[in-house]
DNA sequence: CTACATTTTTAGTTTAAACTAAAATTAATT
DNA sequence: AATTAATTTTAGTTTAAACTAAAAATGTAG
């Protein structure tokens, strides 16, 4: 059985992991999560000592093969939980995360097992992250233009193919960068067209758009 | 916000509370939380500083209103969840209470607002006790013989009319005593007999025997 | 009413997880 | 390469909530 606050700093590094594709460092984790590095240094040390990461002092932590499924396994329990809120609860869902920040912390295997089935397997969560599997394996990505998505479909902003100042101008008013995920709901095939959902924001986009954004599929 | 350790001796002051209609001694609170005297000194200390408990030295410790509507918050919480767990997940009834103890923690009114009304407003939970309201208020008992319930409705036992051996040897085995739950799961209006449910046990009784029991209800 | 038993409290430790301040290491700049 | 800057660790405190052992208060039996 591990800590509270054992889980929220397994989480942590998962994420800083993913984002960086390297080593997380004492101080980023102790940013992420308000907490000061001295605290954090306590902490993957003793994390190192359960085996859940591997940590050499001044070189930052990676999670072991072990602690990544545990992070994993807490990421799905968030996402599940999210689903829920929404699907069932009508919240909205940019209200969900700090519940679901206190409901991953729920200790039963058969809860999730039944949470799951009962939200009918989804694989998205409402801000259409990937949910982990049982095993904590997430469905491999892919990258493609925006345009090549069809309606329904979601991706994470990656990068543009033009790169004129007008271009990045229009996604900068959009509020679109690199991590922004993007939801396709609608696409018109006459045209290429798209309406397309942005935070919280939903809108129009041409196809010529479309064919300069990079994204990251599942 | 309160810890979780401090909901926790709020709820089990409040139990206490209610079985024996008086101030609640060190030794019955360490006891059923399964600590020693001593913690629970320290922290009825805390509480009474916080204004949840009046409490004198040696003399026990009493819920203030204060309290008693945050212990019945606590305990709406876990009913609620039970409810869930076994309407929506399909678990059975004896194996929710663990998961419902760490979900009753959750802290966020509009969860429990939405839950409830998403559960339909429920009055009891899946073991037959009644769930207390927003204000903490639980609906008030009444004293009746038991044969005077009707199908789906349920009592605590609490005395019996009939006191011979026979009748008391017989209730022994069918483990009904002080505070047991009845659920009457169904009633024959030809001879007043029933089917009812006693734990996990299920079985039939008679009219003469549903005549002798005493029990309340909500 | 005294003597013993039980209950309760106090005083002092322990543990997890945070903190501050200072020391050590690594990185960056001139 | 030497010095400064930034990062990270160590050492020592703090807090909440538990614990043990001993002291104090209360309850009970002769």
């Amino acid at each position: 059985m591990y800590s509270l606050a054992e889980e929220n700093y397994l989480k942590t590094i998962y994420h800083l992991e993913q984002e960086s594709k390297t080593g997380v460092s004492t101080n980023a984790i102790a940013e992420r999560m308000e907490t000061k590095p001295s605290s954090v240094t306590d902490m993957v040390q003793k994390l190192a000592d359960k085996k859940m990461i591997s940590y050499k002092k001044y070189k930052g932590s990676t999670l072991t093969v072990h602690g990544k499924k545990m992070a994993a396994n807490v990421i799905r329990k968030h996402r599940l939980w999210e689903v829920f809120l929404v699907d069932k609860l009508k919240f909205h869902w940019d209200e969900v995360h700090e519940i679901a920040e206190q409901l991953e912390h729920i200790q039963s295997e058969e809860l999730i097992v039944r949470l799951d089935k009962y939200l009918g397997n989804p694989d998205f969560d409402p801000h259409g992250d990937p949910i982990p599997d049982k095993d904590g394996k997430v469905k491999s990505t892919e990258k493609k233009l925006l345009s090549e998505l069809n309606k329904k479909q979601r991706g994470v902003c990656i990068g543009v193919k033009e790169t004129g100042s007008e271009f990045l101008q229009y996604l900068d008013k959009r509020n679109i960068t690199i991590g922004t995920k993007i939801n396709v709901l609608g696409k018109e095939f006459f045209d290429g067209s798209m309406i397309i959902q942005v935070g919280k924001d939903q809108f129009f986009i041409s196809k010529k758009i479309a064919e300069n954004l990079y994204v990251q599929t599942n």
